[in-house]
Parts: C-alpha cells; structure tokens; sequence
DNA sequence: TGTTCCTGGATTGTCGACAATATTAGGCAT
DNA sequence: ATGCCTAATATTGTCGACAATCCAGGAACA
C-alpha cells in the first residue's frame, strides 16, 4: 500500500524497511497528496509522531522539507498545516507548468531518437485502449507516464524536478479537470500531435504541439474552477 | 510578576535580535550566497552552532530547509556540504530562469500601468548613469532590480519565487557573466527595448524582448564557462 | 450583556545526552 | 612499500525533558 514509486537508491537493510528519517518525509508526503489530509487541517507534531511511529524530530524534519516545498505550511509558533491551494495559485502553477512542458518538448525534439518515438507510441496505443474501455483513471495514469517519458527524453534535470514538486502541488485539482466530458478524446489527439512533431525531429512543432495540448489543460481548470466555485470542497473546515 | 498589559509586540527589536530560528536559515543562507562557504566544503553542524552561537536543532532545520532549496545537499549519515553547480546544470538553471523570464515579461505586458513604466525608465537612466561612470557593479544591482520591478509588474507569486531560488543557485556564476568587455552597453540596450515594448502595452514583443536579453545571458554564461575551464574556482578542494 | 483581563491547557522551540554510523589511523602480513 | 583488517575518533540521527508561546475559557467589571 505505501510502496514507494521513488526510486530511493539507499534501498532496504534485509530486515524492517524502517530507516525514520527521510521515511517519514515520504510517508508523510503521500499521505497529503493521496488526501488523507485535509487541506487546512491541523498537522499536529505528537499526533504524527505516533501516528507513523517516530520521534518528534523526524516529524519536524519533514514538516520543514514540506514547507519548502510548498505542501505545508508552518508559522513560527502556531504549528504545521496541510497547504491551501488557492485557485489563483493553481492557476499560476499552471501556466508555469505550461511554459516548463513547453520548453522540455522542444529540447526532447532535439533529442528524440527513433526508440523513443516507439515507446512513446506504444504509450499512445495503450492510452487509446483505456479510451476504448472508458477507464479514466487508467487513461490519467498513462497521460502521466506519457509526459514522464518525454521529461526522460529531455534529460533536463532542474526542469523536471520543478515539474514534479509542481504537480505535486496541484495534484488535488488534477483530478477534477480529467473528468470534464470529452475531453479524453481531444486529449488523445494532442498526444498524437506531439509524437508526430517528436517523430518528425521537428522542435518548434514539438513546443507548440506541447503548448496547444496544456493550453486547452488550463482552460478545463479555470472552467472547473468556476463550476465548482458553489461548493468547492477544498475551504477550510 | 505582574506582566504589564503590553502584548509583547512582534517586531519588538529593543533588546538583541536573537530568535535563533528561522534567523539562523537566513544567515546561512545568505553566507553561503556570499561564498563565505566554498563551494563542496563541509557543513558541519556543531561548528555552525559555535559560529551562529545557536544550538544544533537550528542550524539541523536550516540545513533541511537549504538542501530542499538547492544550495547544500545532505546525505543521510555523512553530513552537508554546499552544494557545487555543475556546468552542465548552470546551463540548464539559466534555461528555465529565460523561459520563466519570458512569461512574465508577457503577463507584465498585460498588467503594466503608465506608473510601472515611469518607474522602469528612472531606473534606466540610473543604469546609463552607471554605465557611463565604468560602474559594472552598480550596474549589475541596478540590472537585478529591474527585474524585479517586472516580476512585481507581473504578480506571479508561483514564479516570482522560482525565480529568486533559481537566480540563489547560479550566483556564483553570475558574477563572472558580467565581466565580459563590451557585454554592458548591449544589455542596457535591451532593457531599453523591454520597456518600450511595455510602454507599448504589448505583451508579444515584450516576451519577444525579454528573450532576445536572456538568450544573449545564456550564450555569455557558455562563453565564461568555455573561457574560465583551465582555471575553474569551483572545483573541489 | 458585552468587554477585558487572567489563568490553565496544549503545542511548539530549544537544549543536552546518548546511540548509530562513517571516516580515519595504525598495525600486520605480504 | 602496499593492501587489508581492526580500533579509535568524529559526526550525525534520535530521543526525552524543559522553557517559551499561543489559544480557549472563565471570572471580574462596567
């Protein structure tokens, strides 16, 4: 269940996985962005201590970790708490994340190699097949290892790492903007677009493809931001 | 005993500013900015508690904080050092700093009053008078505060603050960016033209401007990095 | 009734001590 | 002299305790 997916190249002793250092920054971490936090809830350092079965200084040191990083926040004596994403933060996140995919595409289309152009259709056959089944869940899981993959292709180190505390930060809207109706279908086409322009060695067309495809990403959030704007189940309690 | 009514005041800085928390991270911080740490040198925490006069739970936090910030890293049982930027990651640091840069100088495009542009213009002539009097260091803060007169402009809380990280990393290297012979004229030239793309309330040419300055940045950062690879400073010790 | 002040409980911030681990130094055989 | 093993040292990681601070609730007062 907490399976780490981060490849942490310091791995396990052959007993207990239990290491109660950056352990419980994962851990932790998960927790938020799987939601088992509230946002604006209350991140007490006691409470958490026993809850994951460590000391008060690893808790401390996580929350640290975490407020730099944007999902938590901590006042000097009034204790942690799970960040609020504003809707104009997500926004602006957006848009960042926009210029940053962007920037990537164009250098992976310098990059691409014909073995990449293949795994990447092979993605793309496998994203038409969730379509097919209407599974939007797997279809949203292989739309990330899609982008993942062209972040690989890049090979750009500080651009991917400020991608992934990016969506890491607005994983909770995520979700929503995936089940605007008919969306999946335009989606798929812009993925083609992509490895068309990847395929041709083309940069420019690669950014731009890149570019159309997120363009239409930010305007579903800001009409999912709108929509759900009555009953937004993200205020504080 | 009888604690006067007086709600001990936040800012009260009458008696000596200690508070030994998130002073010691700016302190580091800013020490380590300054090069007062080489770089790949050791961090070793009860020697900063000496020399911060604080305890180790300070400056542990503020080690924390500083490796999720990029500037030191820290591995598990072996301690932190200041953290060495690699050429390779100079160039990419400046890559995303343009494409940021870019975006901002757009929204500022959109947003920017007659006022913001009064503001700009004095300080350019600050910048021609700098120039004129061969003063490359009161040019370079001058350089720096223009941009973040833009980032103002622009309101982009997201960006603003990858931005100030970013430009905390590469520091080291912008120093040498701005001793290259003749490279000042033709920068001030290209701040000129950012604001009257501004004036001109057009946000197109203002990224188009913005660009075309920072693509210039980029390409001196390889040429120092070229020129200064017989003799680098920044090697190991 | 409403406001101010005070007190008690809860929580964070800091310090010191101890255990766990990595690094270095020295001895020993080859 | 070189390489390997072991002991000593230095440094980090964790825990518990205490002081500093904030917050809620109630008493005193107008």
């Amino acid at each position: 269940m907490v399976k780490a997916a981060v490849p942490t190249s310091r791995s396990d002793r052959s007993t207990a996985p239990r290491e109660t250092a950056g352990d419980v920054y994962a851990e932790l971490r998960e927790a938020i962005v799987d939601g088992r936090f509230q946002p604006n809830e209350r991140l007490v350092e006691s409470e958490l201590a026993r809850l994951f079965s460590a000391g008060r200084s690893s808790i401390r040191s996580a929350l640290v970790r975490l407020d730099q990083e944007g999902l938590v926040t901590v006042e000097p004596h009034r204790g942690a708490r799970v960040r609020l994403i504003t809707d104009r933060e997500a926004v602006e996140i957006e848009q960042v994340r926009i210029v940053l995919e962007r920037m990537i595409a164009r250098i992976a289309g310098e990059k691409a190699t014909p073995g990449d152009v293949e795994d990447l259709r092979g993605i793309l056959t496998e994203m038409r097949k969730r379509l097919d089944d209407t599974d939007p869940l797997g279809y949203s899981e292989l739309n990330a290892q899609f982008h993942q993959r062209i972040w690989a292709i890049a090979d750009h180190e500080i651009a991917t790492r400020l991608l992934a505390t990016l969506k890491s930060q607005s994983i909770r809207f995520q979700f929503r903007t995936i089940l605007q109706p008919g969306r999946t279908e335009k989606s798929y086409q812009e993925h083609e677009a992509i490895v068309a322009a990847l395929a041709a060695q083309d940069p420019e067309a690669c950014e731009a493809a890149m570019g159309e495809h997120l363009g239409h990403v930010v305007q579903t959030l800001r009409w999912a931001i709108e929509t759900h704007r009555r009953q937004p189940r993200w205020l504080p309690s």
